[in-house]
RNA sequence: GGCGGGGUAGCCAAGUGGUAAGGCAGGGCUCUGCAAAAGCCUCAUGCGUCGGUUCAAUUCCGACCCUCGCCUCCA
């Protein structure tokens, strides 16, 4: 089955069709982190939601080239630095450590190319002097330059591909920057920003002065460096189809893309915002979390990981801990059909491909329908147990079930919880126990019981006799 | 005001012109010395409201109500 992904630009489920003649090489560029701070929840739905599409694309055999950008450079670092008295690189430094962190522990696979804007300063000026050579971009009296819409279009250029609005009542409000003051036009957006005495030692040099580049900038600039002027898939969260990623486009096709007969980007595929117990995160209102909060009350990279790949990703999401509780449970099924296999499986080797693997890859492949796909999955898991309980299941079918689990799990990321070998203290009291249990002293057995427990582990009698489980 | 999403069981969430996937919670059962854990079973005559089209609508059409997001900080 083909795989069909909602495209911003046509508000339209489209065929993917890779732009490589070939069919096998796929360049995807998502935007990544501005490392400023620690990235919250709502950050890593979209790159969660990236490192999907990137791992069905995988799945289903495509070459990916994924790249991910960390912009390193931007007003709210340069204040945060200065409010700190540290250098940009050294400030920048904890947070892209933190987030690369965090990534791993949600399982999402590491982009192959993680460009940061502070080191393609001459891409983008080369970039930004393509547009001003071609007129588009004009140099304004406070020595930013800008981008000209207007003349943009007049070229031919189409702006506003992405989103509908209505450019001719644009007005200029509060919310325009004192900085951008000198714009011909209040829509048109600045590609590189003078100098100014708050930026202390963020600058660089430029044919039109010192200064750093705008925002939008540096995502063409790297992305057309990595992956060529034009490339398969755009991805990123839904606020940034406006004004950033319509003016990458603005930029791009600008500088001369379009005139190559291409576009530059095929796909523009956008996520959804996550919302914390039904309202938008913010911290006035206690709902706030980075992954680090909520792995501090307990929770895993994976089953936060599972939450998110709960819901589509074009649709909003209502992150909450009693949600996140559930996550914990569904997983734990999954884990204990997964022993329960692997005993009955032992060496065997398999031999088919259960049939439930096309219903899930047909699922991912229907624009991303993980409560679908994960329907699939938990009717396999229900079918498993049935099988295992009546003595049903062979070895043969229990090693052919873990193989497709292992291909599924290829996209879904969730591993096997790590089994903790308990301790031989904890062996000791369980052996204790068991002889309790066998002398009929349930009074001591259960004292036993419960010195287990408050030591962390869990006791867990089968037909098969007991077993340990960290709690 | 412009543009775009949503409203499906207690909660989360798919889906379809022919009578509602899956997960969590709840209930029952099995196992057990008892529990726990685990497993199995069960759990919406109804899909925002009102009309219309149709043999048949939650699914199509119209109106309305509610809700969320974007409209140059924002994943």
């Amino acid at each position: 089955m083909a795989l069909q992904l909602f495209n911003t630009l046509s508000r339209s489920l489209e065929q993917f069709v890779p732009l490589d003649p070939a069919g096998k090489n796929v360049g995807l560029y998502c935007c990544g982190p501005t490392v400023y701070d620690l990235a919250h929840i709502g950050n890593f739905r979209t790159f969660v939601f990236a490192d999907l599409v990137r791992r069905h694309l995988e799945f289903k055999g495509y070459n990916v080239r994924h790249v991910m950008n960390v912009t390193d450079v931007e007003d709210k670092i340069i204040a945060r630095v200065r409010e700190a008295g540290t250098s940009l690189t050294q400030y920048t430094a904890q947070y892209e450590e933190a987030f690369f962190a965090d990534l791993q522990a949600l399982s999402c696979r590491k982009p192959h190319e993680i460009p940061h804007a502070t080191q393609f300063i001459p891409e983008m000026v080369a970039l930004i002097g393509k547009l001003v050579n071609r007129g588009v971009a004009y140099k304004a009296s406070d020595g930013s330059v800008y981008f000209s819409i207007e003349k943009y279009r007049a070229t031919g250029g189409r702006y506003g591909q992405l989103v509908k609005l209505d450019f001719e009542n644009m007005r200029a409000g509060e919310r325009v920057r004192s900085d951008d003051y000198a714009k011909e036009s209040v829509a048109d957006f600045a590609l590189w920003k003078a100098r100014v005495p708050e930026d202390g030692a963020v600058f660089w040099p430029s044919p039109w002065g010192e200064g750093r580049p705008g925002w939008h900038i540096e995502c063409s600039a790297m992305s057309m460096k990595l992956l060529g002027t034009s490339f398969d898939l755009h991805l990123g969260g839904e606020d940034l189809a406006f004004p950033h990623h319509e003016d990458e486009i603005a930029q791009s096709e600008g500088a001369g893309v379009q005139e190559c007969g291409h576009r530059f980007v095929k796909y523009w595929v956008h996520g959804a915002h996550l919302l914390v117990e039904g309202k938008k995160m913010s911290k006035s209102l206690g709902n706030f979390y980075t992954l680090r909060d909520l792995m501090t009350k307990g929770f895993t990279g994976r089953e936060i990981r599972h939450l998110m790949l709960t819901a589509h990703y074009r649709e909003s999401f209502n992150f909450t801990l009693e949600g996140l509780q559930g996550s914990r449970t569904a997983l734990g099924r999954i884990d204990e059909c997964l022993a329960k296999l692997r005993a009955l499986a032992g060496n065997t080797p398999s031999a088919t491909t259960p049939p439930w693997l096309a219903r899930f890859s047909d699922a991912l492949d229907d624009d991303l329908n993980m409560s679908a796909a994960w329907g699939v999955v938990f009717e396999w898991v229900r079918e498993q147990n049935r099988a295992m309980a009546e003595n049903t299941l062979t070895p043969v079918q229990a090693a052919d079930a873990l193989a497709a689990w292992n291909q599924a799990d290829t996209v879904l990321g969730i591993g096997t919880a790590a089994e903790t070998e308990a301790p031989a203290e904890m062996l000791q009291l369980l052996e204790d126990r068991q002889a309790a249990r066998k002398a009929k002293d349930f009074k001591r057995a259960d004292m036993l019981r419960d010195e287990i427990k408050a030591k962390g582990w869990l006791i867990e009698d089968t037909t098969k006799g007991p077993k340990l489980k960290k709690v």
